[in-house]
DNA sequence: ACAACACTGTGAGGTTACCTCTTTATTTCC
DNA sequence: GGAAATAAAGAGGTAACCTCACAGTGTTGT
């Protein structure tokens, strides 16, 4: 009853690749997030952006990232990332002090007690991560990164 | 300003396979979806239910699907699943009927007009995905395409 | 036969992660 | 010194989920 070959490339049938992915990312989407029960449940969206956060200060040399850098590093609209600096500045994790050079401009710095957090949030996503990736071989893990990472390019 | 990439200490900083796949799936999220000025805009949600729904009828011999089977099949919640049947249902795509067999039940069943739809929909989301993926070569396109499949087994 | 329990869909109400449009303060350009 | 651009935030909205409670059915044990 069956029959299906997946040569044909004008299948009518099958999933799109973007559906695919799409369910994959649901399926991840709580992944690496039991809440944790001795400090404050940072949502996923929020560790994602202290993570990218303290990635970006260490990288720069400046002293802190302004809203619109995190928000185009995120890939979200600028107001979606004031949103999620307010929850981090709420969580005591970033600060958001004046721009010097730019007093329009606020400069978000992770706080002492934000380092603490990454390094735990980090380690947790990645086992997370490590655990969801897991069936795949080291060579598949490899080319799925290396496709993703295309995708994100083009 | 900041350097792509190569030019810092081999420091385990990179993003995870999750990460990677998370921003890809919201920069495909909206894809596909110019807004048809004709006729209904389904949302993405929607369409995907509605393939599934289409695609799920066509296979089975049954006349009807059930709520808590459509959820599964979209990796949604029971309820979830009622609230895009009800979308389907204002908009003419779907019909609910009792189930004889079981009174509880509700089937779904997609009507004669969904049927056009679901081809119109089906090739626009194709062509989307096509676009989306565009740049990568037909082997990486099997590649991602095989791995995914592998992930929402595993 | 019928109470006890399990299951199906749904009403009610909440959350997360976004969005646009507008406003305010500031910079920049002429 | 104004006009236009820009950065962040206020206001308000939406999509896509969730849980919890409940009514109507089915299933089972005694």
């Amino acid at each position: 009853m069956s029959g299906t070959d997946g040569d044909s490339p004008a299948r009518e049938d099958e999933p799109t690749e973007v559906d695919l992915l799409l369910r994959v990312a649901r399926q991840w989407r709580h992944s690496g997030h039991p809440g944790d029960a001795t400090g404050q449940a940072l949502s996923p969206h929020q560790e994602r952006a202290l993570l990218a956060l303290s990635r970006l200060s260490r990288r720069a040399e400046q002293p802190g990232i302004r809203i619109s850098v995190l928000a185009q590093h995120l890939g979200i609209a600028p107001r979606s990332a004031t949103e999620v600096a307010d929850a981090l500045e709420r969580a005591g994790l970033v600060g958001r002090s004046p721009d010097p050079s730019d007093r329009r401009a606020v400069l978000l710095t992770p706080t002492a007690r934000a380092r603490h957090t990454v390094e735990r949030v980090q380690e947790r996503r990645r086992a997370a991560a490590e655990q969801e990736v897991s069936t795949l071989s080291p060579a598949d893990r490899a080319e799925l990164r290396r496709i993703l990472t295309l995708l994100l390019q083009g």
